[in-house]
DNA sequence: CTGAAAGCGCTTACAG
DNA sequence: CTGAAAGCGCTTACAG
């Protein structure tokens, strides 16, 4: 890793070395403009002798630019897999292309920590995680011009966006239930500000209508958020007939097993239980949960080529598309 | 947020719009060295008026400065609870002092990530989450003269660490146990090169002392990753007479509680069961898990506190001391 | 193919 | 109290 102790060297001290000009050591290192095989070569080796890396910062003045990227964290986000899992994905991207990440979480609503980000010229664009409905945040980088990607739906234009497939995974687990001869599935979503929440009630409705079956629009619950109100949802699905749960996330899914244990329903026995995401908790819960199991690592690399190509950087993205699997477990057995 | 569409204005401008020297708006931006109060309120004036923010980049450039800090994050960091409330309780503290945070994951083992952030002067100083025994990171960050804070307990006196309380919490937790009359406790833990994981055994080991038992040495089992593992150290704590299950953490608590309940053993009524790490899910949980609560988020901002002292800035601790709760649920019911 | 020079937006001795 | 100048480490027209 580090050769010697290491005086950092700067390009000057290369040229001095080397007897060229900064510009032509400035050349060699980006590859940029002719340059003479030999002069390159001595450059190329003199780097690797005395393990010199240039320093990001003063190219970033220099080029009106700062090679790091925000990802930008809803307000209050939840601890759930989502978040780490397209973190993990953003940050692989970007390091492949020398881009470091720079976070930004909202301590409460508004911009304020996202405008610092911008005004103090951090970074070259932004990531938004979570697309919420008519978003502060959207609007503040459009009137800034920064250049950004959404992680979720929009409905507008001019905003770069790319999700998982909620609406079709959603459809396909809800068909799911209805091919297996269930007639009153109940819904429980999270905030009706999340674009998360439509899509997947979307999907929910999507397959019923496939299937030529009417929804029990009184059976989907949304802003269901924790334990009392998920309580007050299940007893009421339950008395109106519910045979199947399905539920938008894990941690709603969580909730509403315990309810259901609570009142000693017995799963897949009396009713049936899904959730639209997979976790662990799904997986080794009992009963294991059936789940949709989404590529979010992908999704967040998928996000962050775009927002590299955005940038002008040649970031091909040669991933297959983000697909999704279905993963069947006991909770759904018959 | 925004006054206008604005244009960017630099310290250039202001001192040509003002009739003063660069010089002068510089120190009248930053306090420093003596100023007019006249001179120095015409240009918060300007600034206030104009949305004025400096370049931090060129600011950082001049002063050989970034304000950045880094996170590392370990190998294959798991996604639990702790490494989210530690990241944002060092945001929190970043943002308040006008720092920003570059997260830097390993994606495999070895500095790689780590020595780019570092040679590429994109950070002031480095956080390190969850140390990790005779940890490359450390010595890499050593030899470089990157000044580091290290997140867990240390025997490194050159290292400056900060940890949750786990062996004063872990032996508060065992002696709740013995005190309920149970001398046949096992332990359950993950990786013996966390020095997490040595604490919290020391913990179980002090309580036992404490109260004159001898803690069963072949019921302490550590290296505990994954189901089967679980299964069968569940199995033979079992049958070595274990009368209770204090897991390391939530992700073990919740292998351990699916293999005790597919063997068919009731909590609490046959064994109780405990978890050094509070999370939801034990939380939510049938039975709800006893469980130890820290301040995680609280000992990220601690973290980051001593970092931004590291680099000079006058960032005082006024927090309390880190503490924990001990959370007491059904699972250990009597 | 190569260099001298100006510039990115700030800071900081040094000299009034 | 204030300014001219040099400098942080790089890039990039422009001119050989």
């Amino acid at each position: 890793m580090s050769e010697k102790e290491g005086k950092i060297y700067t390009i000057t001290d290369i040229a001095k070395e080397l007897g060229v000009s900064k510009t032509t050591v400035s050349r060699a290192l980006s590859g940029k403009g002719r340059i003479g095989t030999e002069t390159a070569e001595r450059v190329r080796s003199f780097v690797e002798r005395h393990n010199y890396t240039p320093n990001v910062v003063a190219k970033g003045l220099a080029q009106n630019k700062t090679y790091n990227l925000g990802i930008v964290f809803p307000f209050d986000y939840p601890d759930i897999p989502f978040f780490k899992e397209c973190m993990d994905g953003i940050c692989e991207t970007a390091y492949h292309y020398n881009y470091d990440i720079i976070i930004s979480v909202h301590w409460k609503e508004g911009v304020s920590q996202i405008q610092r980000l911008v005004m103090n010229h951090k970074v070259d664009g932004m990531i938004v995680t979570r697309a919420v409905i008519n978003s502060q945040v959207v609007r503040f980088l459009k009137e800034r011009r920064m250049p950004f990607v959404v992680i979720g739906p929009s409905d507008d234009l001019e905003v770069s966006s790319i999700d998982n497939p909620n609406r079709e995974a959603g459809r396909e687990l809800t068909s799911l239930l209805l091919m297996k001869g269930l007639r009153r599935l109940a819904l429980i979503g999270g905030s009706d500000m999340h674009y998360v929440t439509e899509s997947r009630k979307q999907g929910f409705i999507d397959a019923h209508l496939e299937q030529g079956i009417t929804a029990a629009s009184e059976l989907i619950y949304t802003e269901v958020s924790d334990y009392r109100k998920t309580r007050r949802v299940v007893e009421q699905a339950l008395s109106a007939g519910a045979d199947g749960f399905i539920c938008m996330d894990e941690t709603i899914c969580n909730l509403a097993l315990g309810c259901l244990r609570e009142m000693g329903i017995r799963i897949p026995a009396d009713v049936k239980v899904v959730s639209m995401y997979d976790s662990h908790q799904m997986e080794f819960n009992l009963p294991p949960v059936t789940s949709l199991r989404f590529d979010t690592r992908g999704l967040g690399r998928k996000a962050c080529l775009e927002m590299l190509r955005m940038l002008g950087e040649n970031a091909e993205d040669e991933e297959a598309e983000l697909s999704y699997e279905l993963v069947l477990r006991d909770s759904t057995k018959t």
